[in-house]
This record gives structure tokens, sequence and C-alpha cells, in this order.
DNA sequence: TTAAAAATTTTACGCGCGTAATAAAAATTG
DNA sequence: CAATTTTTATTACGCGCGTAAAATTTTTAA
């Protein structure tokens, strides 16, 4: 490794005896140089460590090899194991994912698709915030460039969508409740500000109606993605004030599911499916810590596999095909439900 | 707001009367120029949704304003929340945070701090995967910005650094433990991906010894960042072949004692520090998770403000006076033993 | 009102690289 | 070996914006 110190691709093509614009091609595909001329650039990129710079190469290219990847809320373990696996895809297909995290704001949301706008981007998958999305903005944006959104449809965008079957996972999990024990309650956030939190409502009440049974609902507030500490606050309150002692309470989600068996614990309550237990608690989502709760939570599981698998693939088909096949329409995949203790 | 579409500065000087220099030096800081000339921009801003390029902006500056922030595992919440907090202090100063995860592997840290170059940071706010990381390469590309490190220091590197006091916090903890019941064991792993691990065992060796105890060390097997499911798996085993039904476990880390509560409780285990309690479990890191355990769990706290604030600090005194001050100092803040139920 | 100061416009070049067109060199074919 | 094909070198311009210098306009001070 050579101490003098190359800062663009003029100064490499120099020490390397081969031409820019050479250079450049190499740099593009490795394999559309010549054998020799290819070993060539090796042999000089192991002196001197240079890298076309990124952005530069980007400025005024037809093309880029770069894939945007949005997810609502990267803190929350759930996207930041969706986002890594998406990424892995993404890369295997030798393109270059950049990861950004909207952090729950729709302003954010949208500073992320200008911020990948700048880049000129290959295409786009969009999780969006959903109902907090500020829809139009969003949609003039992903409109510059090929989208496929996941996790959260926004149908009036018309664009690929690839998710969660809300409906049919939340009618599995009920129907599962209502089969080994009391009919489940519904609790979740009166202004939820994760994606898909109303259909899950509406199948819960749906499934419930279908079992002629009567839904029942406890919608409490709390505004922030502190889902843990809104199921734990709230459910110390429905314990005690509304005496919920037993019975069996389903949750739009894990995290808040979490909080609640933190409370539940905390205030003597025995959970599980056992005799002996007071309560049955079931989430939705398995959410990689519903594995860890004491008990273990039962909950419905999205096909992870498959949606990140497939949202990759129809952007991939996208990009080669922009005009084939019908690129607005959603492909769902089913939860699955995943029996564990807590109901 | 106008229809017509503006893809670059020249076209929106054209629509705003405004010379394209002038707009540069707008939008560079909107109050160097006359007030008259601002309100024109920004009448016309409202007609005309553009924004310069960000890429293109930094690529023939002087100084940028885009500060990068590289973090070991974004997936992991403990991550997470200081990256979003010293996301938050960066935009107060006017900067623009650009977040990236390593994922746990030394490449993409490299990978991250060549991507921050292209963009010409004014400076980075790197957390290193610590041991594991490619100290040379790191070392390397960090020599070319004003960086300081956070969270885990690597003294060859010489830079400014801003951390967590893990000796003195494994202190307070090991002299709590002690004080009040049996002296604890330590539960780490043999190969730890994170860092501080080896500061905080060396901490748990002094700390007994001074007390005139006997230390006692499981390091259990595994490599990934999937803390939970290790302290889980190898908490069983543990309780089961080698018979730790009673006693105090400490853990290098909460989340490796959130797994190990999942496994107690499966077990029929009773945590906590009450008659009637076999095991009394504690953590590091005061995890966002670690309050919703079942016990909560008894752990010790980072000083997660100050160490981001300082971090911030010091990094913009870094800018604006280069040489000024010992740049290679570190600065370490306290643990805070935080009272739960599982200890 | 006039001179001085401040801000803006014009002009021109630079950042690091993509890309097209033409000329030159190298490899392949027979 | 010459003729053809393939690859590389040369040259030149573009991307979107920063920035410097000189000319012009506007504002402020006197």
């Amino acid at each position: 490794m050579s101490d003098t110190t190359i800062k663009n691709m003029e100064e490499f093509a120099v020490v390397s005896g081969i031409s820019r614009p050479t250079l450049s091609k190499y740099f593009n595909d490795p394999e559309s140089v010549r054998q020799s001329t290819k070993a060539k650039i090796e042999a000089a990129l192991e002196l001197y460590a240079y890298r076309p710079n990124m952005y530069a190469m980007n400025q005024n290219r037809r093309s880029t090899r770069n894939i945007g990847i949005i997810v609502p809320f990267l803190a929350d373990p759930f996207f930041a194991e969706i986002a890594r696996n998406i990424e892995n895809l993404v890369i295997n297909e030798g393109y270059r994912p950049i990861l950004l995290s909207s952090h729950g704001d729709p302003r954010q949301e949208v500073e992320n698709l200008i911020s990948l706008r700048d880049i000129k981007p290959a295409g786009v998958l969009l999780a969006p915030l959903g109902r907090a999305s500020n829809i139009a903005e969003v949609g003039e944006l992903c409109s510059e460039f090929p989208t496929v959104l996941f996790d959260c449809n926004i149908e009036s965008l018309n664009h690929a969508f690839v998710g969660h079957n809300n409906t049919q996972a939340t009618d599995i999990m009920v129907e599962y409740l209502v089969r080994t024990g009391e009919p489940p309650i519904y609790f979740e956030m009166k202004k939820p500000p994760n994606p898909n939190a109303n259909k899950r409502r509406l199948s819960y009440v749906n499934s419930m109606e279908r079992h002629g049974l009567e839904p029942s609902i406890f919608s409490v507030d709390g505004e922030s993605w502190n889902f843990e500490e809104i199921g734990y606050s709230r459910g110390k309150e429905l314990i005690s004030s509304k005496g919920i002692t037993n019975g069996t309470v389903l949750f739009t989600n894990d995290r808040l599911a979490i909080g609640f068996l933190a409370a539940a614990y905390e205030m003597g309550l025995r959970v599980g499916r056992g005799n002996g237990c007071a309560l049955r608690v079931a989430g939705h989502d398995n959410h990689p810590y519903s594995r860890f709760t004491c008990p273990a939570l039962t909950t419905v599981s999205h096909d992870y596999d498959a949606i990140s698998r497939t949202s990759v693939t129809r952007l991939f088909d996208l990009l080669e095909n922009r005009e084939g096949g019908d690129s607005t329409d959603e492909q769902l995949f089913p939860g699955k439900l995943i029996m564990r203790d807590s109901a």
C-alpha cells in the first residue's frame, strides 16, 4: 500500500496507467473491460486505496444502483429486523441499500424521500407511516421513481404493495382464542401512530360478530411510539379500576402486550392458559422480543421472509420492465399463529 | 403551488428573478441576503417546490453542515435511543445528521466511514464496534475529519472520547448486590460482539476482590447480537445442568438478563429480592425494555443525556477550534443504580 | 444630493464523475 | 500478413451546485 493518497479518478488514472473513462467503465461493471485491463486496475487498487465518490457517481448517471428503504420507526426492533432483511436481499442483487427511518414523523418521511431523490435512486421500498403520512407530498415524490410499498398500503398512491394480511391474521387469532376459552376483549390505542391498527380493529369486530359474539374494545390514550409504556400504565389502570382480573385480552400489537404483561406481573395476576391463570394475553406481530416475555407471548406472526423477498422482487420487476404487469395490485401474505404460553 | 417543476437552481433563478449565486448564498444561510431578496425568494419557494440537491451542494464546498453518526447496531433499542438523542441535538445546532449502523459488522463500519467521507462531513460521531473494529482502516478514515468517539473508546486512535464509566458502574452494582445479599456471580459471553464487555468483567473481578470475595464467572458461547436468545438458552442450560437455582447473577448487559429472566420464569424460578425468591438478577445499561421485564430489571443506567450532549458539544468544539484544548482525552460519566424488583 | 458602503448580477471556473464521439491501439480472424 | 473487430485513449461536455472576481445596482451615510 503506497502512501500517496489518491483523491479522485483522474489521479488514479495516472498511477494506474488506465484512462479515466475506462476506469469509469470498470467501476460501473468490472467485467465490462478487457481481462488484462481489469488486472492492471486491480493491481493498482492494491497499491492505492482509491474508491470512487458515490455521490459524484450518481450525479450524472442515467440509472444508479441505489435502492432507498424507508421504514416508519427504526428504533422498533420489528422494523429493524425487516429492514435488515431487505437490505441483505438488495445487496445480494448487487444494489446498494440506503436505509432511512421516519422516526414516526411525517415531516421526516417527506425529508427522507427528498433526500433519496437527491441520490437518484433506481427504486424505493417504502413502509409508510400510513394515516399519519403527508399523502400528497409522499405521493408526488414517489411518482418520481419506481416504488413498492410494504407493511402498510396507501391505496390512493396506486403503487405495488406487499404486506401482511392483517384481516386474516386477526381472524385466526380470534378464532383460536374463542375456541380455546373466553372470547377476547380488544386492547388498542385511540390514536394509534403505527400503521394497520384500523384494519386490525375492524377485523376483530367482524370476527367476533361472525362468531355471534359481542365485540368489546378498550381504546386507551397515548400518541407516542412508546407502546410498552402505554400498555404498562394503561394496563395497570385497567386492571385496578375496571377490574380486569380475568378473561382474555387481545392486543393490537405485541409491544402493548409486553407492557401489559409487566403490569399484570407486578399486580400479581398470573397470565397463561393453564388453570390457576387469571388472564390470557395475546399480541400481534411476533415481535423479536415476544419470545422472551413472561410468559412467552402468544401472537400471530408476519411472514417476514415472504414479505421482504417479494417486496424486493417486485421492485426489481418494476426496474426491468416498467410497463409490464399490473404494478398497482397488492400482495398479502397470511399470518401464522404462534402459540406460546400466554394464551 | 405552480405545476411547472423546477429541477435545478438555474431554473429556480429564472422563475424567482434572483441570480443563482445569490440563491446559493440564501440556501447556505437565509440571513446572509438582503431582507427584500429573502422575501422574494421565499415567495417563489411558495409557488415552486424547489429544494437544492444536498449532494451536489456538498460536492464543492469548503465545509458542509453534515454530521455523520455511526452506531454499532441500530436494531438494538439501546443504540437506537442514543442515536435518536444525538440526532436531535445535532439538528438543534443547525446541522444535518446522517445516521448509519454498522450492523455489528466491521466491514460495514468501514463502508459507513467511506460513505461518510464521500459527503465531506463537517464531523463524525462514532460509536465503534471496539475489539471487532478494523482499527487500522477506521483510524485512517477518521483522521480525515474531526471525530468524537462515544460509547466505546479505541485508545490508539487518539480521538476525543465521551462515554459511560463502566468500571464505576459495575462497581456500584457489585457493592449494592454484596451489601444486600449474596455476592453475585457474573454472566457474560466468551466472545462478546458488543463493546465494553471486557472492562465490565475486569471491574467485576476487581470489585469482588476488593470486597474480599472470590469472583465467579460464567462465560457462555455465542457470537451474535441475539443476546436475549443467548441469555435464554444458555440460562436454561445453566439452571438445569449447573443447578443455579439460588443466588445472585449479574449480567454483562440487560439483554442477556432479559433472556435469562424468560428462562427462569419458564422453569418456575421466582426472581426478586423478597423472601420466596430463589434468584436475584441484575443487568447493565438500563435498556429501554428493562422496565418491562418480569420482574422489572435492576440495572445500572448510563447517563444517556450527559453522554449525548457532551459528545455533540465536544464535536462542535473541535469544529470551531481545531487546535484548542486537549482533543484526545476521555470524558466518562458515572452510571446510576436503578433499583427495581429483580435484585 | 453625492459619496461611500453593501448587496446583487455576470461571468467563469471548479468539484468528481458519467458519457458520448472520434481517433488510436490492440486483439482476433482468415 | 492484411483486414476486421474489439477495446482503449483523447477530447469534450454535462450533472447541480460552490465560489471567486469584476461589473453593476441598490442602499446607507454624510
